[in-house]
DNA sequence: CGCGTCATTGATGTGCATCAAGTGGTGTGG
DNA sequence: CCACACCACTTGATGCACATCAATGACGCG
């Protein structure tokens, strides 16, 4: 989201992002538990975040790409409560929440900004409510992609060439469903001639029967 | 939750939340599309949020009660993205939400308050997708009831005597189940003694059995 | 280049949706 | 004040979408 500056404001924000850290795929950037200091902006790599309860169940809450905050989760209780892992040798910038508080106080753009990418959240979670509680296998992962799609042509990349990230497992965790569902779906999309799966990599062949699908009736 | 303020921060926060508006049962706060201007405090009253598709298909994102917070959907896109339908006679307090910005650049403990209550959100949906992601029906219900009955309590009253608000059909909506499901699910608890059911009263009367439920393998 | 992880594919089972019918409670108008 | 209509809910019968179980295939990376 857009965020305009004035050049003495740019320079403080600047620093705020200033400590960068680095995270190897497989490796965990916070935990659930941990103490909450700092929400995190992505730079380079790909990120999924993750709940689990105690009964070792777990749901994949969202994958994050450049640009994206995580970690706002913690504010509420000073802990995190999901687990952010990289999917991808990632870096972050480190914004200390304190820093961050202290200079939205300041500067009302970037006060106005935080809440935005709040609220966002909200809303992206109310998306996926959606999803997960009224969409069949087949509009799931059609919206899935889509909004992948979306997001990669925001940074500059095809939207119809894309290289998941994620194993299918972690897609089945995020839009409920097992894996051998995701595996079959993929298929029949691309039996259907929407899309051309080769493991990992798939290509959007007809993004208007992808949209459609997505809002088929029950 | 809590917020501390010296006198004179009380005194401007009260006059924030000044305005009062009467929601009567079944009467929209707000709905999609709609500008977003205000959040609003439940004085009284329960409400449930929902959102739609174009196709028709409604989700419901949530039930909220009084103290609880709604709107925060509005502020990513300056419009509504979902709706608010007052489930009984209701009454809100309207707070305009550039004096909140305004006023939590002054108080740091209200600016606090405020980033508290929109994480609390997005962690209250990561858990909702848990549930609809990973849980069988009766898991879900159970969930469903053990959340209302905390938050019952937390307001003084009965946790195991709960009146329910809203029709099977909004329960199976935000549970992603149908209704009939929801109605059988309900005579199972009630078979093995863990709820009396009378429409909806509902009555808890094995705690443990239905903290245990939530938490069953698959 | 071999081994483990990830993905595919087929066969079978089942939890929940769907279809259908009926009950009870509540408000309304004759 | 009763009869009717309407709505929310319940209950039973049936079907299907997706889960589960099982086996094999194909990478990717160390």
């Amino acid at each position: 989201m857009p965020l305009d500056l004035k050049a003495n404001e740019m320079k403080r924000v600047d620093e705020l992002i200033g400590k960068r850290r680095k995270v190897v795929r497989g490796e965990r950037l916070f935990q659930s538990g941990d103490k909450f200091n700092s929400l995190f902006a992505i730079r380079t790599g790909f990120f999924k975040t993750h709940t689990s309860t105690e009964d070792a169940r777990e749901q994949v809450t969202g994958f994050q790409m450049a640009g994206e905050i995580i970690g706002l989760d913690g504010i509420v209780s000073d802990r995190h409560t999901c687990d952010a892992v990289a999917l991808e040798d990632a870096e972050v910038c480190v914004m200390p929440f304190d820093r961050i508080e202290e200079l939205s106080r300041e500067i009302t753009s970037l006060q106005r900004h935080i809440h935005k990418i709040m609220s966002r959240e909200i809303v992206r979670e109310n998306g996926v409510m959606l999803l997960l509680g009224s969409m069949n296998t087949e509009e799931r992962l059609a919206a899935f992609l889509f909004n992948l799609a979306k997001r990669l042509q925001a940074r500059g990349f095809s939207p119809s060439e894309l290289v998941l990230r994620m194993t299918r497992e972690e897609i089945g965790s995020y839009l409920g469903m097992q894996i051998e569902t995701v595996s079959r779906t993929f298929k029949k999309m691309s039996v259907d001639g929407i899309l051309e799966v080769n493991g990992r990599h798939v290509r959007i062949v007809n993004i208007d029967a992808l949209t459609k699908m997505m809002e088929q009736k029950k």
